[in-house]
DNA sequence: AAATCCATTCTTGTATACAAAGAATTTGAC
DNA sequence: GTCAAATTCTTTGTATACAAGAATGGATTT
């Protein structure tokens, strides 16, 4: 359900940012995209435009567009908020979740344990993605659902790095199901720190992979 | 430090779609945008664009963009959103906020009580407006601000409907006194449940003045 | 030799021309 | 007279041409 060129594209280059093609800095050449994808530069624009507004790219006026990985502050302010807002949807899900989503949620985790125990890290990543998404329609706010998914979604190269650590993944598990007994209780609060802590340690953990390559670096 | 014409055009757009000369479900044409800007097609459509992003305007593909305002639903949604996300704000200032913001603060709210009392609503509402963004920047969390400060502005236009609410410009004021007394006292939880309530009520009453105004409407 | 100014060149921003996909209208057949 | 199909016409999406601003390089001057 693509609209047209420009939106393949866009996803097209983000990609090619997120995984690091282009690098933090890089001035997105407008011509040499156009080349690259055998378009003109229009539709380059129009999906240059979307990353502008996502965040992911930084225009310069009459300058150009340059790639703009967020700094490690901004890292940590955006899990922070990532964090917030799921402590959000978990407190709104406890009092409005149904019985079918909620077994819905055990099986995903079933499926997370699974993956975990196989040191399966990419199907860990997949359900705890599909975990917390299925989470955020259970809130009964189609509006808060989309604005997780989008932060979720622009967070997900950088939560991808911490599942390296080890431990983690089975660590997770675990805190998927005391989220998942606090809700059954109806416990929205007790669920929504739950919650709050289980996406702020992944920021904490990033920040502490950052300052331990930072000085290396500088 | 706009960027270019084309940025001009989306927040001209935007305030003739806030402003009711265009209506929801109203197509915009992009040639008849384009001879009323006296520009060519081009800058309009970068300018849709930005306007299809921020979610203000809808694009059907190879149909057209338009306006669509979110139905009571949404807005509902919407508010309870701004509701949470301004009870994280408090929850986080109650413990980050410095003594001269917050002296701020109370003078941002001492000018809002001297609004109301000479019935100023359009002072009433800037102050108030101000009130909450100073309260933003105050989370110390600068992603944090600017998403809220996104969602405000979406919401602009509703909030100031629900002013005409008689009392109501007293009543907030009083509720501002609350939560600046619930942060100086570094009671973060209290803080926040105060603001989500703040907030909440302006959703429910935008709701009934909605309820009261469809009957007759279908 | 260094700095500044001017010119050239490169890149973005805008206009226009072209193509393709829907929508609408007209014409033909039943 | 009505329904359907085809053609035309409108409108979006893309390409290209043009204009204006910024960077870079060289030359000249101090």
């Amino acid at each position: 359900m693509e609209r047209k060129r420009a939106d393949l594209i866009a996803d097209a280059i983000e990609e090619l940012i997120l995984d690091g093609t282009f690098d933090d800095g890089d001035r997105l050449d407008e011509v040499q995209l156009a080349e690259r994808f055998n378009v003109s530069r229009t539709p380059i624009r129009e999906a240059l435009q979307r990353l502008i507004l996502s965040g992911l790219v930084e225009q310069l006026p009459r300058r150009g567009v340059f790639v703009r990985q967020p700094g490690p502050v901004e890292l940590i302010e955006m899990f922070e908020v990532m964090a917030e807002l799921e402590a959000v949807c978990a407190r709104l899900a406890a009092s409005r979740i149904s019985d079918a989503a909620l077994a819905q949620l055990r099986a995903i985790n079933e499926r997370c344990r699974t993956a975990t125990e196989a040191q399966d890290a990419d199907g860990n990543y997949d359900q705890n993605d599909l975990f917390h998404a299925t989470l955020y329609a259970q809130t009964g706010n189609a509006f808060l659902e989309q604005e997780c998914l989008r932060l979720q979604r622009r967070l997900r190269p950088f939560r991808r790095l911490q599942l390296r650590w080890r431990g983690r993944m089975a660590q997770s598990v675990a805190e998927h199901d005391a989220i998942l007994a606090a809700i059954e209780a109806g416990d929205g609060d007790q669920a929504g720190n739950l919650l709050r802590q289980h996406v702020a340690v992944q920021g904490e953990k990033f920040h502490r992979l950052m300052s331990s390559l930072k000085p290396a670096a500088e």
